[in-house]
DNA sequence: ATTTATTATCGTAATATTGCAATATATAAA
DNA sequence: TTTATATATTGCAATATTACGATAATAAAT
């Protein structure tokens, strides 16, 4: 990102932008639709469904369980992402009161 | 961002993603809490309000105009930037319905 | 114990983002 | 017209992201 001077902002400000970021790459939304329509669960079967390398959906898999809303439970050698179901409503609460705190302007 | 293979992900995640990563950024958050306050629009008052050089400024607001959540107005040698509120509300529509439509997972 | 399959990590190249000083542009005021 | 004020653009340094090949780590199967 560059360095970014998170020092001068709120906690919440720099919490908000953190999980915008983590929403913030086609792959990762695509990533989490798959798992959202349950068509599968295994680190094989996403990296299969979008079309990246293996590592790179490893990394970002890495980034959405950094922010907490997905988690991997290892079956055997493989291993089956699953979406935190009350981190996924917490992001959706906290989106939901930003818009609906902010939106008015002066002209 | 590094390069980004755009091409194999559908425009609608393509659109979400850029969306999330127009608010991917402390500062984008705290210009957008600080206009739908009203305390001030005009650009100076955003420099001011946040604490960041002027360019620095001046380039964060170019991506917020870019996804069209804000809109700058002349008004003598100043400029008042104002949150565009139906992008706002179609951002919000979107994003709820993201949130929505997903988040099931297996286990 | 060796092999095979699955996932993670490392290293690295290409590109993007963040931030600012310097400077350009534009408009109002003197 | 010159000066002052407000904003945008340019150029650059520092850092972050994206992507992938090579390789390590892990666990099942042979």
């Amino acid at each position: 990102m560059g360095i970014s001077k998170t020092q001068i902002f709120s906690p919440s400000q720099n919490r908000l932008a953190r999980q915008f970021k983590a929403l913030a790459h086609p792959a990762r939304i695509a990533i989490l639709q798959f798992l959202s329509r349950q068509e599968g669960c295994i680190c094989n079967d996403i990296v299969e469904e979008i079309g990246l390398a293996q590592p790179t959906i490893s990394q970002h898999l890495k980034e959405l369980k950094q922010v907490g809303l997905i988690q991997g439970e290892v079956e055997g050698k493989k291993i089956c992402y699953c979406i935190n179901a009350e981190v996924w409503k917490s992001l959706q609460d906290e989106f939901h009161s930003f818009f609906e705190t902010g939106g008015n302007s002066c002209c």
